[in-house]
DNA sequence: GGTTTGGTTTCCACTGAGTGGAAACGTCGA
DNA sequence: TCGACGTTTCCACTCAGTGGAAACCAAACC
């Protein structure tokens, strides 16, 4: 080979790291590319010509690379994702006509929270969020309801993490935390108030599976000033036992 | 190396069979994966544990493999799908409002439509089709719509390719084609009735770009007794008009 | 026009990462 | 206990993959 240092790194790693790029940026050069998966330019191009020969990537007109169909394609035959949002639709549709505000689905996937799906009314507040994206689990409802039904050492990961403080609101220490998890799993609900987005309170509750295991988590986002009406705790809750239903779940 | 014979495949390639074989069934063994990716057990043993380790595929207790959250995350990150799915998705509910059927929007991929979003009233027709299943182009609404609208070549490919009958009602010939596809390039709609479902009719339209391609077909799929219905033409023409306007399109 | 800048594509000599057959290992069910 | 079936590990061989460097291309600037 010309010279190692890049070390021994295996292909498909390499091929990976090229996937992984495009998880923070849907249209990238080449050069892009080869910066975020800390590759040389020239093995760069040669395994992004390989990626678009085999249709994960597309390059367009204007030479940026981008996720193929193909790929899109690969990504709906997750099982969870597919079985979830199947039997959800319709429990987050009633929840969206009843709030007229941002219902989400999440599961948790290693110390994040992705949204699954997201329903929006049209005049909801502005969120960051998007389906597909990870968010912190001790910052968002959906995120600290699957944190209290996670296994312990997700709680240990997550502060040993450091868990960042976005709002004066957000919980950061080990006893607020601990506290606010326990108080979830009591009563099976979770308000947060202005903890990630200011203007904006979160009621989440947990959905299981036939085993009784929580599996996903289910969020209505509004702006604070509805905050005392009544529905959205109902809502939530309903929504989540009725999903929970659809999966088996006998309580 | 131990012998060669598999044909100088890169790794790259194997790493893709790989991904391929998962397209047609979402939970396989690794001998299974090894069979639909033509690849000696070992190496893909070897293959499976890197792409586990990425997390783009998970093994769950039962040893079986199954795309992992991580990929369906890379594949919501597919520009086009995300981009008309968020714009389609109230104009496809109110389809659904209206009709209480199976409404589609899909986009074509090589010689397939693929469905990107599928809304189903409680009691339509059962069908096949699946979010992110690749069905004929020549046998489905959505499918004829794209095909109308795609460069010649597409439509000289699907001929070479020898259409399928499915159904009596299956156009396979090319005069037949020919003249349905002139026929949609005129109305801007397409009324196909058992040509893929057997006791199920549909009506497609094409969806515009900004820059007047067809990028998307909306359909509908009812069953046959309600084809008299004057609803379906209508809403299914709305619907994608709706859609284009979002897209920027201006007539 | 010439020159710089920023990205893309091609080339090629070198070598260790990848290979896959085979054997060992589990785990059923009879 | 034994066979059948799937999984995991081993290892000697060698060619696929490597990446620096140079050529290339297209704007933008002087």
């Amino acid at each position: 080979m010309g010279d190692s240092e890049g070390a021994g790194r295996s292909v498909a790693d390499k091929v990976f790291s090229i996937a992984d790029a495009f998880q923070s940026g849907d249209e990238l050069t080449l050069t892009e590319v080869a910066q975020r998966a800390r590759l040389p330019i020239s093995t760069t191009h040669r395994l992004l010509a390989e990626w678009v020969e085999w249709g994960g990537l597309v390059r367009g007109d204007d030479g940026r690379y981008r996720v193929g169909i193909k790929l899109w394609r690969l990504g709906t035959r997750q099982p969870t994702a597919r079985r979830l949002r199947d039997l959800a639709r319709p429990y987050l549709d009633d929840l969206l006509d009843a709030t007229r505000e941002h219902v989400h689905l999440a599961v948790r996937d290693d110390l994040g929270a992705v949204y699954l799906e997201r329903l929006s009314g049209r005049d909801a507040v502005p969120v960051i969020s998007d389906v597909g994206t990870r968010l912190p689990l001790h910052a968002t409802g959906v995120g600290l309801v699957l944190l209290a039904f996670s296994p312990p050492e997700v709680f240990d990961a997550v502060l040993a993490a450091g868990p960042r403080r976005y709002l004066p609101n957000t919980l950061t220490s080990d006893a607020q935390l601990r506290a606010r998890l326990a108080e979830i799993r009591l009563t099976g609900l979770d308000t947060s108030v202005e903890e990630l987005t200011s203007g904006a309170f979160s009621v989440a509750a947990p959905v299981r599976d036939a085993t009784g295991t929580v599996v996903a988590a289910v969020s209505i986002v509004a702006r604070v000033e509805r905050k005392a009406e009544p529905q959205f705790a109902l809502g939530v809750r309903m929504a989540a036992r009725g999903i929970s239903a659809a999966l088996g779940w006998r309580p």
